[in-house]
Formats: structure tokens, C-alpha cells, sequence
DNA sequence: TATCTATGCATACGTTGTCTAAGTATAGAC
DNA sequence: GTCTATACTTAGACAACGTATGCATAGATA
């Protein structure tokens, strides 16, 4: 993932495919292409990033794959997200949501000093 | 620094340590106490991360150091803000501000299906 | 006096995740 | 037949973080 500080995502890139698959299977490419969009072009997953993190996602158990067909007929990997991986979106949305709030704490109150 | 997910930590430690020395020179120890008791115990800097940190940035150039005493009585490295430091404190925040607002979007984009 | 606890700094080493870069394959357009 | 975009894979380099350890000392306590 490439932005201003990359090692900002280091961590985030499992929640943020945890959270594109809850909407259904995807492929890897396909993950990469609604991230980007999604974030519009803040959010952008390498592929020497994207493929491990999935491999690694599925040797876990969060997430399972088949081959298949996609839409402009290319053989794809979809993936899909097991009770595992879903238990996990849960657990990494709310590590988000208070490791975001932290941040934003100090951040205020800094600035009031 | 330790919490749920470690990983997440990356790449804040610094706008984090930046942070923290915008209110004035502080030393080491004084700023992992500083982040711990700002964030409600959420943000744990262990030394092992936070010293070569310091190191890092000093060599950067964001940060200068000089040893001193501090209200204990104890020797301590002061650490304050270069004016090189400060433009990266802007940056830093700028850049943490993009990154939380598109997971934010995405993560609201998946709740929505 | 001796010991304990909290404070304070430093760093070697291992683990892990990310990126760069290279490779393979193929559908559809031209 | 060539080009472009799509799609997956993996090796290797790099960097940050944590664990663990070591050192030092002020102040309290026994």
C-alpha cells in the first residue's frame, strides 16, 4: 500500500480486505480495484503486498478461495470470508476503532497545549 | 507499542513522538508516560521501540538532544522539536488525517452493503 | 547498611509485513 | 501478430517493532 507514510499501513491491510469480502467473494484484483476506488485513490495495495496478505489471510482461516470465471472472462481467485475470518473483521474494526480514537486523543490535546 | 493489533502501531510511532514534544522538550521515559496516560493506558510504547525511535529521528534531524536533570533529580535526555521537526509533525498529521478519513470511508462503504 | 522499587537509557536479535521487481499467462482490441 | 490491461505468484531487500537483557541510580524501607 503506497501513500505518504507506508508503514502507516502495516497492520490495516488484513482489515481492510476483511472488509472488502463482506460483501461477498472477490478477487484479489478486484479487492485492489474497490479499495482505490472506495478511498478515492487515498488506499493503494501493491501487489507484491496484496497476494502474500491474502495467502497468508487463508492459511489462517479467515478467508477460502476457489478458482472461477470472472465477468470480462478470466480465470480469477475468489475469496470469500470463512466465520473465522468474519470473527476477525469484528475484532480488527473495533482494534481500529479504539487505536483511531487513541490517536485522535493525544492529537487534541497537544493542540490545546 | 502494544495493543490489540501491533502491527497498527507502524508508522505512528513517530507522528505520535512528534506529538507529544509539540508542548515543549521532554525526555524519553517522560514521553511514553505522556502517550500512556493521554490515550487512557491504549497506546503502550515499550522502550525497545521508543529509544531507537529517538535515535532514529534525532539523526533525521527533527529532533535535539541534550542531557539534563529532571524534577526527580535523575539524569535525562531532553529531547526537543526541530524546526525541521515541526514541518514533519505537520506533515505527519496531515498525512495520518488522509489515511483515517479513507478507512473511514471504506469501512462505511462496507457497511453500507 | 542493605535491599527493593521505580525511573531512565541503551541495544542486539528475531519476527514480521511491505515494497520492488521479475516472471508467467491470457482475453480482447487493433 | 502485437499491444494493453487484467490476473496471479514469489524471491529478496528493507525497515520497524517487540522481547529481552544489561546498566545505572534516587529514594524509601527495613
Amino acid at each position: 500500500m503506497v501513500q505518504r507514510n507506508p508503514e502507516m499501513l502495516r497492520g490495516t491491510v488484513e482489515l481492510l480486505i476483511l472488509t472488502t469480502l463482506r460483501g461477498g467473494p472477490r478477487h484479489g484484483f478486484g479487492i485492489a480495484r474497490w479499495l482505490e476506488q472506495t478511498s478515492d485513490d487515498e488506499l493503494q495495495l501493491e501487489e507484491g503486498s496484496l497476494y502474500p496478505a491474502l495467502h497468508r489471510m487463508e492459511r489462517r482461516g479467515w478467508l477460502e478461495s476457489e478458482w472461477g470465471i470472472s465477468d470480462n472472462n478470466r480465470k480469477v481467485k475468489l475469496y470469500r470470508l470463512t466465520s473465522r475470518g468474519r470473527a476477525r473483521l469484528q475484532s480488527e474494526t473495533e482494534g481500529w476503532a479504539a487505536f483511531a480514537a487513541a490517536i485522535g486523543k493525544v492529537l487534541r490535546a497537544a493542540e490545546a497545549v
